[in-house]
Parts: structure tokens; C-alpha cells; sequence
DNA sequence: TATGAATGAGTGTTCATTCAT
DNA sequence: TATGAATGAACACTCATTCAT
């Protein structure tokens, strides 16, 4: 029982002329939205920004809503598109190499518009509001399974939709924290490093136990 | 240059009865908030949870930015209050042991009220904006390194600044989006494991590799 | 299953002065109705003719809707409490007596105000389109049915029913519409008469036609 | 000061694809008007709807206002064609022969199409508000005059044109509130009856007042 | 001639905030 | 101190109409 397609669109655009206001549109309210967050864009502004009027806002799209619902599937399908492209090269890769490629290649899409992606990272509670089924995180997570199933016997976890969850999760929100909180580690070669060392780890079978005997407690403490 | 001083509080209550009334405002902001979300919670509405006018809503708080970030403050010092009373007899626990305890607490706390963490969660960004500087965060932040600079000379990681980021930011994700995304998790024991894997293998020194000398290049390389 | 309840109040007014707001709307309402006609009348437009601002408006009317509904059941409540005290009196006069006070009385009370008695008779079809159920027009036909019921007998018609509602139609069309066509009727005795003779040669029995006995059709077709 | 000319076409269609697809949009007019009131009629619509577009709705027609009215007259104009084709054969019958058959062509034109009707009965007062006479309800009155004039001699009534306006609007008002209100009435048979004795009994000469003599008084009370 | 993209004034409505009582 | 009536700027959205193509 799909409660209402995507609010998104409302008509698609015929004439060259068009296409062109509705992707002036569309770039005017990443603009606006990174000047002045979500409340504070109207769609008058919006539409101004644009160059158009709010009349031809509402011709394609049906609401602010649809029009920042269709900002945001742009925006996801196209990190999506890369991300899978970046990934199929990888996939004969060993593990870590290409691991720390995949992150370096989060962190350098949020790198090229930081503020753009915070904004969006910031209305996904909002989207969930409205009831849109977060399809691209969807796939994103399929993609990553796909690309750990082949060598998951070989790792530590036993649980691959589990190991997913976390390895997607936290990759993700490290790399956007950092965004916000320190840019400078987005420069840093050694977060890389870091990032792929706690996905790796996390992955990486537990040591064997070796020869000299420990006590519980000293195993437990050693790690 | 100074923002302004957190506008959280227009004058603090004098009378024991101001108390309550303080007390029952920001009780009622979390309700609504709860039930409605921050847009739809107006001040007027507030005010009648709370069984007050709006008036005296504005005698206590300065603005609907104020009452929120009082209530997000009164939320957060609580939260780092229970962490740090939880973080003290682990000290002298064995970094496994202490870590488990830790997640699981984490887990506890946004099980008591999923959607009041949610809802504070989504908020935070607006803060931000807000000019607040979230110094909760920072605490934590301190909180942990102290936690983890005694031992650290074990760990694999060479930067402790670094590492404390990853691990807070990581696990913290991971337990909201679990509450969100994947509430099953919650419950399940195995996924208080796969957290503590994480931080624990990011943690845990690689493996003494043996044998066959490599280049530095090389090491890096793998895994 | 009642769609709604008449959504025509938001709130009561407690205080003196909210009571006098209340009013003062409601008068403006009027006023801007008969200049401008209800789609021109915008809340805006009305708040200002009362002389406060929108936001009281929408304090204690719901919507524009809810504002003229009041309206529209303020001033039937009045009219059809006018026909009752009117019709009490009356109830022991000979009918056509009695019908012409009541013809005269319609007439007058749609003389004193003309034009807000058409704007709101134009408005009824958009109120019932609203889904308010004309519970004054129910009780009006109630009114006139309790009257004649008792003379019932000598009268023409069998259908009591349709017969009320074949007088309080005509009735009510010819004195309206005399408002908008032709004011100089309202002025006019001989209306009165006419409209009276209408009413009472409706209800009159058939002259008892003398002689030559006819079949039923024929007595049909006669006059 | 001759307000302006009835604002119903912009220019006539001279070839024959151009008369069609005024046609087309007259039609479809009726069409959204039906299903969705006149407010809700929106140009944009009705030209989809007539599957042309607005620019050729605006060649033909100077205004939505224009367009309505045209509309209207062309419903008129055939109501009035209709009427007066039936009034011919009846001016030779015995009046309450006439008159019967004439209540029933009314009744069933409006059966034929009620909604319509209604939908353009309520459109009436804005056309009035636009400044345009009806011209066609003055034709209705003099067709109505001219079949009375030759009997009115043998009639009650010594105002033939005060007769007129109280025969043409309370049958027309019975008729058009039986569509609304009572719709059962339209398939009734009694119905018809029932509007005939109030036209018949309205222009019947009172009865000659029988032998034994009455004071006046009596005479009124009695009926 | 026909199209349909573009316009923008104008609408109903909300809600944070003030202030007379 | 507490109240709640009053405020009014601001917002999302519509639709009759125009005009470049």
C-alpha cells in the first residue's frame, strides 16, 4: 500500500527553454538552502535566486517539499552513481586497498561541496517525515553486500546484513562529522588511514590466541 | 567576538513555585516536540501542554530558540552525567570489558526514549546555527580521552586525538541509527558485540605479521 | 455520520474586549461582503475593516469559511427567531389574515437590509456545498407546517408536506427576488396582495363545480 | 456611459475547425463546471479539458468571465427556444391544459441536466455583478405576457405584469428548489399537480361569494 | 494559427512575540 | 506575577492571463 509516488515532480519539461528553468530551479535552491538552511528559503526566494517566477516554480514541482525531495534525489543518485562506479574496479582488489580507496572516495565527494551535502545530511529527517522510503541508502547498503559477500568468509563477522549496517554506517558518519566538526581532517591523509584501520579491524579476524599460555585475565586485558 | 551569551534562560527562578512552572515547560516542550516535531510545536501550544500562558512561557524563556536549547542542554548535561557515573568503575576494567559496558550503556540510554533522542538529535544541526558551541560534545570528548590515554601506549593508534573523534563519532552513529533505521538491533545482544568489535579492533594493535620482511609500502597495503 | 461540526467558531471569547472583537469582525464581515462580494472579501481586507489585525481574525473564526458561516447563522437565527414571534400571534387569526402579516413580515425584513440579505442568499449554495446541513430552513418548513396543520382539513391540498414546501418556497423566491428586480414591488401594497392571493389560492378548495358531473380526468384537466 | 459590450466572444470563428473548437471548449466548460464549481474551474483546466491549449481558449473567448457568460447565453438561449416552441401549440388550449403542460416542459428540462442547471441557476447573480442584463429572462417575460394578455380578462389578477413576475418566478423557484432539495419531486406526478394549483389558483377569480350575504369581514375570514 | 511556458499579484493562514489588564 | 488577546510579517501556493516561438 505505497502511500503517494514521489511527490518530486510534477511535469516534466517539453521545450529546451524548459528543461532549462527547471535545472535553474533546482541549482537555485542548493543555493539558497546553503545560504539560509530549509526554513528560511521560501519559494518566492527560491524562484528569485532562479531568475524565474514562483508561478514557474509550482509549474514543475508540486510543493517545496517535492521541489527539495527532487534537490535531494539528484543529488543521492548521482553520489550513488559514483560510488558504484568507483566500486566495480575495486571489486578484484584485496581488501584493504580497496577499502581505503572507497573511503577516499567518500571523503573526496563531500569534500568538493561540503556545505551542499551537510545541508541535504541535514533534511533526511524531514524526508522521512513525508514518508519517502530512503531508496538510495538501499541500494547503497545492497552494494556494499554485494562487494563483501565473496570474501565474507574469510572475515570475522558472522552476520553479513550486520556487518553492512555497521561498516556503512560508520564510514559514513565519520566522514560527514568530519565535514562539520574538523575539516581538517578531511585534508589529513592519516584519517584515511584511521578510518579504513577501524573498518579493517573490525573485519579482520581476531587474532589467533598464540603459544604462550595466558591467563583469562591477561588475555582479556591484552587484547 | 563573542556570539551572545547561550540565550537558554531569560532569568532564573527565584521562588520555589517558578521552579515548577520552569519544571512544567520544559516538560511539555519535550512532549510536544515528541508528538509533533519542532516546526508544529508553537509557543502558544507549549504553553497549554504545560498548563500555563504564553506569557509566562516568555517570562522564563527568551525565545522558542531559548526554551529548545534549554531543554536540549537540561537533556544533554543529564546524558553526560549518567555516561561519566557509568565511566568511573570501568577505569580500572579491562579495555574489552569496559568497552562492552560502555556501548551498552550508550544503547540503553536511547532505548529509555528513542524518540526524545531522536527528535534532540535532528535538532542539533540547528543549534549549530544557532551559534551555540556544543560544549557536551566537547566534555565527552574529554571524558573519553581520559578514559582511554592511560592505556593508549598499547593501542595500535599513534594519535590520540584522532582516535578518541573516530571512536566517539562512530559508535555514537552507529546507536542512533540503530534506534532509527534498524530498532531490532536494539535488543539484540550480537549487535552490542559487533559495536564493541569495531572500537575494540580499531583499537587492538595488527597482528605481529610474521616472517617475510616488507616494505613499508607494502604493510600499509595489507591487511 | 456528520461530516464535521459546523467549523464557524474557533474559540469562545472570554473577555469584554475579545467579545467586542468578535463582533467587530463579524460587522466587518458584512460590511465587505455586500461592497465586494465574497471572493473579493479577503480575511486580510476584513481584519482591516474591523480594525485589527488578521491574527485576531483567525483567533476566533477557523478559516473564511468558518468566518462567513457564523455570519450566514447569526443572521438566520435572528430571522427565523423574528418569524416565530411573529407566527405566535397569528396562529388564532383566519388564515388569509394571518398569511398576509406573514408575507408582509418577509418583505420587511428583507426591506431593511436588501443587499445583505442577497449576498447571503447567494452564499447558500457554497455553504452547502460545504457540507453544512440548512438546519434553519428545516426548522422554518417545521414552523409553517406546525401552523397549518391544524386548518389542514379544510384546505385543498393532501400532501401537507409538499404543501409547505410549495408555499415557503414560493413564498420566500417571489420576495427575493423582488429585492433584486424589481425593489419598487417591496414597496407596493398590491405585491402583497399578490403574493398573498398566490398562498391562499393555492390552499383554497376547488369552487365546487355546479352541474353536469365529470369523470375523474376531466375534473383533472379543468380549472 | 454604456458599460461595455457583452464580453462573451473576442472574435467569431470563421472557418469551420475554428467553430469546432469553440464548441469543444464551451463544451468542456460545462464539463468542469460539473464536476468541479466555478472556482475551482480553472482556464488551464477547461482547455485540457477541450484538449486545446489556453492560448486558443483566449483566442476565442476575451476572459474566463467571457467564457461563462457565453456559455450561459448559449444554455439560455436553446432554454428559451424550448419553452417558446412549446408555448406555441398550447395557445389555443384551455389554461390549465396549458399551464400543466408548461410546468411539466419546465420540470423536465431541468431533469434532463440538473446539475447543470444548477451550476449555471448559481452562476447567475455574478453574471449580474459583471454588468450584463439578462436579456434573456425579459424575452421569458414578455413570451409569458403575450400568452396571458388574450385570457386576461377572465383572471383574478389586474396586474398583468405584476402577474407575470409572480406566475414565471414561483413556478420557475419550485421547479429549480425541487432540483435541490427534493429531487423525488421531479419524478412526481403530484408534483406538477401541485405547482398547476398554485398558478391556476392564483389567476382563478375568486369564488362568486354564494347567496346568503356576508359582511366583509366574514368574507376575508372565511376564504 | 496554435502552443504552452512564463508571469506575479494576490490568497488564506500561521505563529513567535508583545503588552494592557 | 500571570494572563491571554492582539499583532502582523511572512509563508506556501494558485490561476487568469500574456506572448515568444
Amino acid at each position: 500500500m505505497p502511500r503517494r509516488p514521489p511527490p518530486s515532480r510534477r511535469r516534466a519539461p517539453r521545450q529546451e527553454r524548459a528543461q532549462a528553468t527547471c535545472d535553474a530551479i533546482l541549482t537555485a535552491t542548493a543555493r539558497v538552502l546553503l545560504k539560509d538552511g530549509y526554513e528560511a528559503a521560501s519559494t518566492n526566494r527560491i524562484a528569485q535566486e532562479a531568475g524565474v517566477s514562483v508561478g514557474s516554480l509550482y509549474q514543475y514541482f508540486p510543493s517545496k517539499e517535492g521541489l527539495v525531495t527532487a534537490l535531494m534525489e539528484q543529488h543521492r543518485a548521482r553520489g550513488l552513481a559514483d560510488f558504484e562506479a568507483g566500486l566495480v574496479p575495486l571489486a578484484s582488489q584485496p581488501l584493504p586497498v580497496a577499502m581505503r580507496a572507497l573511503i577516499r572516495q567518500v571523503i573526496m565527494v563531500k569534500r568538493e561541496n561540503p556545505r551542499l551535502h551537510q545541508v541535504l545530511h541535514e533534511l533526511m529527517p524531514r524526508m522521512r517525515q513525508w514518508g519517502l522510503s530512503d531508496i538510495y541508502s538501499q541500494r547503497l547498503f545492497r552494494l556494499v553486500r554485494a562487494f563483501l559477500a565473496p570474501r565474507f568468509e574469510e572475515l570475522r563477522p558472522r552476520n553479513l546484513d550486520m556487518a553492512v549496517f555497521v561498516l556503512v554506517n560508520a564510514v559514513e558518519a565519520l566522514c560527514h562529522t568530519a565535514v562539520t566538526d574538523r575539516p581538517d581532517y578531511l585534508e589529513d591523509e592519516s584519517f584515511v588511514e584511521e578510518v579504513a584501520a577501524l573498518a579493517l579491524g573490525y573485519l579482520r579476524p581476531e587474532p589467533a590466541t598464540a603459544a604462550p599460555r595466558r591467563t583469562a585475565r591477561e588475555r582479556v586485558v591484552r587484547m
